[in-house]
DNA sequence: AAGTGGTCTAGACCACCGT
DNA sequence: CGGTGGTCTAGACCACTTT
């Protein structure tokens, strides 16, 4: 009855057969997979065994759970060339998505501690601080910290942030992203951001900071964006 | 005697106590773990509930498993900008790290499909595929695939390629990587790569693809590099 | 041989969700 | 309220590593 022995762990066969079901269309984006206990019967195992399964699929991105609700195929991740595309709506439509963002907080606050020195800020310096969740088709995506400087967008708050800071800058101070500084990697979800995201704490996400400057050479602001894991492909172009 | 309730489920708590002794220093990069049995004891449950707080420091790259001996705490990470240097031993030794890399295979072979296509090949084209395995300091930190072509670099299989390609290039046949198309996202580890890097099947890394241009614009090869996840964090510069 | 992590069983109660 | 996933118990046997 155990399995036991030399062979192929049984939770790898069971990915396997999920994994083509996903493959060969049986399942397809958006769908949900059946229940966890359904699962222990069609594959006569027990939960820890099929949420081993469900969990390395997860890991490479190929479901995720939303809430409590159970599990659903991965759609399509968004890909983007972050040294180009800064603006999260036109990236969605030209992938044929539909866009959303939402302001979450917009607050003067003092720098945070990691904040201080890209921003190069003494501490107690005031800062605007917007929390924003990008979703796309409605499914949340991008939890985001926009760090940014009072001396460069006064009365920022006073504008509409549901939208594109890009054109907002633009709009309203004249000022351009130029250049920036990018730093990314893989880590967990901390308990702020999995709330915002609608995922549980400590999943894997791709946190990317960035540090953008105006047409003037000067620091404009600072963002901290974690990623679904499963969602974002970075591409970039050194021409 | 059940946790039970609305209080933080126990495995976080048990989490937080371990990440604690990492930051405060108790527990320095490269120390192990006290072994799961033990964590049972100290914290007075069971195998499944510690190994979900082992799972999710893992998540973030703070603990790493080492085969079968253990749970270690992480070292810091290489950082790397990805369009400045593709010089893996010059990146380790300017972070204070010793470099090491292995050639696993080096072959003759007919190109695989998710490659024919950037290197603007037909199938049964052949291609130089070399298996690589980067290490840090005596860890593995990633597995890589060169696809070179054998039009651009004949006989590429004679010279020591233990070493930089990047150097062979340039002093074998004058050719010097010039610019990249750069692709990546966060997956799980297949098999070939998980058995090389000592990790599990299904553990989640960073997939890195990389296609290459010489000083003419011309297509030069095609990497595919899995890295831990715990072990890069990357930095662009965009100036 | 002793100890480690890897895998698995067969249950249990809970909070939350949609109906 | 019934079903879902989230958390947990208290064991077990296995393969591999280290002593």
């Amino acid at each position: 009855m155990k399995p036991a022995a030399a062979e192929t762990p049984h939770y790898l066969v069971i990915k396997a057969q999920i994994q083509a079901r996903i493959q060969n269309g049986a399942l397809k984006s958006g769908d949900k997979l059946p229940s966890e206990r359904e699962l222990c019967a069609i594959f006569n195992t027990t939960r820890v065994t099929i949420r081993e399964s469900l969990a390395q699929l997860e890991s490479s991105g190929a479901i995720y759970r939303a809430g409590r609700r159970g599990w659903f195929v991965t759609p399509e991740r968004l890909w983007m060339d972050p040294t180009q595309n800064t603006n999260f709506h036109k990236l969605c439509r030209e992938q044929g998505r539909t866009p959303e963002t939402r302001l979450l907080h917009g607050v003067v606050t003092t720098v945070p501690g990691e904040v201080m020195a890209p921003l190069q800020l003494q501490p107690f310096d005031q800062i605007y601080l917007l929390t924003r969740l990008r979703l796309a088709d409605g499914r949340a995506i991008c939890y985001s910290e926009n760090h940014c400087l009072p001396a460069r967008v006064p009365e920022l708050l006073n504008h509409d942030l549901n939208g594109s800071l890009t054109e907002v800058y633009e709009a309203n101070y004249g000022l351009i992203y130029t250049s920036m500084h990018l730093s990314f990697y893989p880590t967990a979800l901390p308990a702020q951001a999995a709330q915002a995201l609608g995922v549980m704490e400590g999943r894997p996400a791709l946190l990317l900071q960035r540090l953008n400057y105006d047409q003037h050479g000067r620091v404009l602001d600072f963002d901290i964006e974690y990623w679904r894991h499963d969602s974002l492909r970075i591409e970039v172009d050194t021409h």
